[in-house]
DNA sequence: CTTTGTTTCAATCAAATGTTTGGATCGTAA
DNA sequence: TTACGATCCAAACATTTGATTGAAACAAAG
């Protein structure tokens, strides 16, 4: 044996630059987070950036992965799941497997809510370059099965709407959960009590309104 | 007199700049556009950007309110305009009268549509600290005014409902804007021959739909 | 105790960036 | 021509940032 046999000896200020890290990113954004105000935060030297992810990018995929990658896994098995259902599936349900697996990590966490969305919110920036590439191939794969599933319920729309009308939607979603704040402030007498699951059906019920009302209008 | 009679003599360094800069700053955001590479881009010495604008910042503000200011003062007219007409108003014809000036002002440019409206969309991000502050409580007042009229004819949707709908709209349209590439991809055939007003009619009847759909249904 | 591999830390490095400076250049008016 | 204000420019400056280095601290094994 070489190394210790207590098993998170070595990696406490590893998991306390990712939570950090986080943290920071979602505030703040990857760029404008530095190393030293990073490092400072988490009471970490700022050597060990490198030490442990081999530089400030390798920080960000680890963070990045590291929620990306279960939800992603979520979305396919919700879309085979609806795929084996009999019947001819609605618009709602196709929406609702691509964003519950989002919500139900949300909540599953132990952090705040709106931190996690916000974070969440900017790894869907898919033209930033510090999202890694693995990422970014896998929701474009992903993406492109749940536009089949789409329009074989729409069948007015030609494949290159229902895709626009996926963008139009991924917009909703993505900035709402960026700019999460301003909802809480809508929100009026129940400020901070915002229900991620409620709001997500309503962004589903708002699209999916969009999708069937432009689809029977070529009808 | 002091300075001279011809009007555009000292100016041509600063509207290259202003053009550069905006061209720039569509394609790489704000912060990723260094001054060396806008002055060399433009030709221009790189002191130029203190000695015309104090800055970078004063360069953006320049560049930003160029464009902001002749579009919001059409909303404003849109919406008097609207009220005058007699009748109740649809949600389309209000989310017309906001957008249409935008259209407007990009086919009126003699600059790259995408180009402009990609420009356009980094404005609109309320929270870059770029963006100047004078353009952001404009932006506030018009779309509080935008909201009031919504509310009118949506019977029975609260008027924090109805702000969290303008947002979705919002991010519905931002995106749309800032990623206009993926969508003259998906076009196919007619790569290139994106046509920004049918775009925006899209938008619009997709948002007017989730508007009047969550209106209906709780009846 | 000595050795070995892992982890931490203060200090430093090289590059990039916005800004500033002091003088040169140019056009115009007296 | 001369004087003057506006404009331009090469060079330098101060700061920030991510990355790196070499030694120290530490723990476990021999």
């Amino acid at each position: 044996m070489i190394t210790s046999n207590k098993p998170d000896v070595g990696t406490v200020t590893r998991e306390k630059l990712l939570d950090v890290a986080e943290e920071m990113f979602a505030k703040e954004g990857f760029d404008d987070v530095t190393l030293r105000a990073l490092t400072t935060e988490a009471g970490v030297n700022i050597a060990a950036v490198n030490y442990h992810f081999r530089g400030k990018q390798g920080l960000i995929d680890a963070v990045v992965l590291r929620h990306i990658e279960p939800i992603n896994k979520q979305r396919r098995l919700n879309l085979e799941k609806l795929k084996e259902t009999e019947g001819a599936l609605t618009v709602s349900q196709i929406l609702n497997a691509l964003f519950a697996p989002f919500v139900e990590h949300v909540m599953r966490s132990d952090r705040c809510c709106l931190l996690l969305m916000k974070f969440m919110a900017r790894i869907c920036d898919a033209h930033n370059p510090r999202i890694p590439t693995t990422a970014l191939t896998e929701m474009k794969s992903l993406l492109s099965d749940y536009v089949t599933a789409l329009t074989t319920c729409l069948p007015h729309t030609p494949e290159a709407d229902v895709w626009k009308r996926v963008h139009f939607t991924y917009g909703v979603f993505v900035t709402t959960m960026m700019h999460n704040e301003m909802l809480t402030e809508m929100a009026g007498d129940r400020v901070g009590t915002l229900d991620v699951k409620e709001l997500l059906d309503e962004i589903v019920e708002f699209c999916a309104a969009g999708f069937t009302a432009l689809d029977s209008s070529k009808a």
